[in-house]
DNA sequence: TTAAATGCAAAGGCTTTGCACGGCG
DNA sequence: CGCCGTGCAAAGCCTTTGCATTTAA
């Protein structure tokens, strides 16, 4: 977390409490940790991850219960995305800021790579047009073997 | 449920048991019943929905148990897919010599849309490649308004 | 002060599993 | 007859919910 990114978060957190207030919601630091850890995780998070990262990384217990609750708050205010990859657990990632991109799955380790295609992106509105939907959402996800693990199973 | 369909399915049942006995599972009258809901399904359907099926159409009772076994067996073996479009449930579909499709989803009326598009289909190679990645397989989920719902909320 | 947020434990969906019994080969 | 498959009920896993308590504004 180095001095950029903290200032960066800052300003973000700045106007992320006026804007909760604005609506009548109120500032916790729950939801502060909450979204910290989101902010600077590299990774895709479970709601039981995100819980752990908050008590290892910051010694302060917070129910999972809050922590489910604030990430679906968060999803409505569309400032975290939900990753369904298929295995029962969803996963959490910061969205604010971020150019919209889809993932690319390890299916021996699951290890998730981003990316972003602009000829599927362009391919996806046409689809949707072409079946009478207006286009809300995507989601794209590819599985495979990533480099690590190919080299795994040849030897 | 027409004539030549009913050939088909019986040629595909009739090579399904004879590969399920090479290998040494045995057939059940429950997976036949499986089988036939699921290919002759329009819709993706998920376990509880399967065995109501059964139940109401063959007047069979089948225990919900043996129906996700199945269904697992069953996409162990390449015939069923599963489909999870994030309501928590898993829906399933027949696999078996249908071309591969990505869905088109309303988020409103849940309704299903299959499509297929060889553009997309392209670039996931590359993006995999790309990556250092072995592509298996991918899902592509576009969330949208149908047709319908769309009417609806303009009123 | 007072409405919203938290934390705990209980409840809720969906799916899996253990075990005794039934039935295919 | 041996073993796999089934059915039931219980357990598991992730997520949500009810309720008393705490806390921000």
């Amino acid at each position: 977390m180095g001095k950029l990114e903290d200032k960066q978060f800052d300003i973000f957190i700045k106007n992320y409490k006026g804007h909760i207030s604005k609506q009548g919601f109120k500032n916790t630091i729950q939801k502060d940790y909450i979204l910290k850890v989101l902010y600077y995780s590299e990774h895709h998070l479970s709601a039981e991850e995100i819980t752990d990262k908050i008590q290892k990384e910051f010694n302060i217990d917070i129910g999972i219960a809050t922590v489910y609750r604030s990430l679906n708050f968060f999803e409505e205010m569309k400032l975290v995305e939900i990753l369904n990859i298929g295995d029962g657990t969803r996963r959490y990632e910061f969205k604010f800021n971020k150019k919209h991109h889809d993932h690319l799955i390890c299916t021996s380790c699951n290890k998730i790579i981003e990316f972003s295609d602009d000829i599927i992106e362009l391919n996806q509105i046409k689809i949707a047009e072409k079946n009478g939907y207006v286009l809300n959402d995507h989601s794209m996800i590819i599985y495979g073997l990533c480099d690590n693990c190919c080299e795994e199973t040849q030897e």
